[in-house]
DNA sequence: TAGGACTTCGTAAACGTTTCGGAGAAAAAT
DNA sequence: ATTTTTCTCCGAAACGTTTACGAAGTCCTA
């Protein structure tokens, strides 16, 4: 005899009883009640998943999807660690608990994708790294499945997302290095086809013809989402005929290589160039010079990506009625010494 | 009507013969296998979990915790990503999935884990950063989870365990920093309890006694286990009557801020004072000084680790029959230019 | 005192799956 | 021709939970 029944059996009461005194049920006594409780609790008794959700057709568990992985991971450091523990701090206050689900580098993020999904493990799903045509939104509206998105994508119909304010850190950036008299000025972009790649790159294209300044691709370097990529755009940017004054790199870890590859070369960052990372990761502060970057604050983030998960799903729609959420994340310039190089007019 | 019902309802079939058929059972016409493996192909027809495991008792999943928020984690992002993806193709040979169980900073670790377990939504478990005495174990143990550990621990009790080679890194670097001339060698160790912070320590004082050096203690510096750790780490060392000649860091990411204190200073890293790191980071290469450390493969330590997990699960007895497994991982020295320096005789 | 409203609890069905014990038929053995 | 074996399949039970429904009991009202 286990579970429930057990329970039952050792108080002399029906297991629906039971239930009911332990979900909160207004038809039972208090006094029973707390016969019950105080019963569960000595006997450390608690709900099968299997049972409850069979019967109750929803887990309360969301999944988060991430590429496993070492060289994959983008964001490097502790990106996804500061999110994750915001989106659980969303989650525990509705007892839902949060289950990250690491697509392995061998699979296909979609194939792996719904056989999570059908798995069933999970009542909503949170997705990042989002691409630029990504299948895996288009499986999960298919699936029904509530789910948000971190980072837009150009996938059609309507989705939820929570995107990183790409456009204002370029243009604040841009707009940054204009004033200090810089008008070449090249980007570091990914290699790979994820949208923020593009974002970035839009709201590079759109900064420089607010301030007049033509358009030069060869100032457009792709690269690795690593150190090792922010190595080879310095290499590439040194051999141009023309060497750019200023570059603004889309991932921090970038600048540890670039600044390797300048310091190489002879050129320092902040004094015969102007480096700007994007989001400040914990090693900013602490290179020479420290990076003038982006702050943003990764649990605040979780947070609002779990809560508009919420919203999204039917079940909670009484206590985050906002409906389908999409959102620009802000983010704050922190400034260093790595772009203090000037142009003299 | 659905799930295996639809499908048995569609083919004309006893729910019951549909479910061998799908599970490969023998008593079953090849002929009609074939049919009711199409129709479900056709139909998208996965099996429900909560169905199964119910029945079955078993879930085909492996939970792996680790702790979330930015700051706590010590090793970074990209270490358990790749870890983590070396479990993933342990366990896709035997169709098992791996759920990563973020613990949130805001809770405790076992109250956590014990809320996992009891969720019965794995059928076993490995855990991550283990301390001197790590509850958790004793946890599992007593729940009879199978489970592994990523770190040794002092908890009594049989239990298995994969670990890094911290005595034989310690052992090599300092006979390195020792034959180069060094007898003042500083280390930087983690701030909290966990446990390879106390491996890495008996290491060192091991390795002094070998070499007749005399133990001293204020060349132990805990610090957290962060950029802004060895900063301090530095900061400390840097302030000490007799400064050290050499340091050793359990963390790489440690390095970072000792290098950037150390240049405050003046005091240039591989050419005043030698510096070897721990295990190779992304960045380690692309230092300056390119930093001295020690390579392992993450996928490789992810599999052996998926692997002892499986030896230790009843239902895989068979196929890995190796029984409780205890392994020291070895790491493989990566010589850079931060310990070049070399005290002359 | 009869009847209704309310409280409290037990019974049983349902969720989707796997598996055990047989049943029927065909094939093989006697 | 009868028994035995083999091959397929079906029916039913079981896993642990929640909940709709109804039954008893109590209290109040007419």
């Amino acid at each position: 005899m286990k579970g429930i029944r057990r329970l039952a059996q050792q108080l002399d009461i029906s297991i629906g009883t039971v239930s009911r005194a332990l979900n909160g049920k207004p038809d039972v006594n208090e006094q029973t009640r707390a016969r019950v409780l105080e019963a569960a609790a000595a006997m450390g008794y608690v709900p099968n998943q299997a049972g409850r959700s069979l019967r109750e057709g929803s887990t309360k568990a969301i999944g988060f999807t991430i590429e496993s992985g070492a060289d994959t991971a983008g964001n490097g450091d502790n990106f996804f660690l500061g999110v994750i523990d915001g989106v659980q701090t969303a989650f525990s206050r509705h007892n839902l608990d949060l289950v990250v689900l690491p697509c392995s580098t061998e699979e296909d993020p979609s194939q792996y994708l719904r056989r999570m999904v059908a798995r069933g493990m999970v009542d909503g799903m949170i997705i990042s790294a989002t691409h630029r045509r990504d299948a895996r939104i288009e499986l999960l509206a298919n699936a029904r499945l509530p789910f948000v998105a971190l980072g837009r994508s150009g996938t059609p119909g309507p989705h939820p997302w929570i995107d990183l304010d790409f456009e204002g850190v370029v243009n604040l950036g841009i707009d940054r290095l204009v004033a200090k008299g810089h008008r070449r000025i090249a980007v570091g972009l990914p290699s790979n086809d994820i949208n923020l790649g593009f974002v970035f790159f839009d709201g590079y294209k759109a900064a420089l013809a607010r301030h007049g300044i033509p358009y030069d691709p060869t100032l457009v370097i792709r690269a690795g989402s690593s150190e090792q990529g922010g190595y080879q755009i310095a290499h590439e940017l040194l051999m141009l005929p023309e060497r750019p004054t200023a570059v603004i790199l889309i991932y921090e870890m970038m600048a540890i290589g670039l600044y390797r590859r300048l310091n190489e070369a002879g050129v320092r960052p902040g004094r015969d160039i102007a480096v700007i990372g994007f989001r400040e990761g914990p090693q900013s502060r602490f290179l020479s010079p420290p990076l003038t970057c982006f702050r943003l604050s990764l649990r605040d983030l979780g947070v609002a990506l779990g809560e508009s998960l919420l919203a999204s799903m039917p079940a909670y729609a009484d206590i985050y009625p906002q409906g389908l959420v999409r959102r620009i994340w802000p983010l704050q310039l922190v400034p260093g010494e790595s772009d203090d190089f000037t142009i003299p007019r």
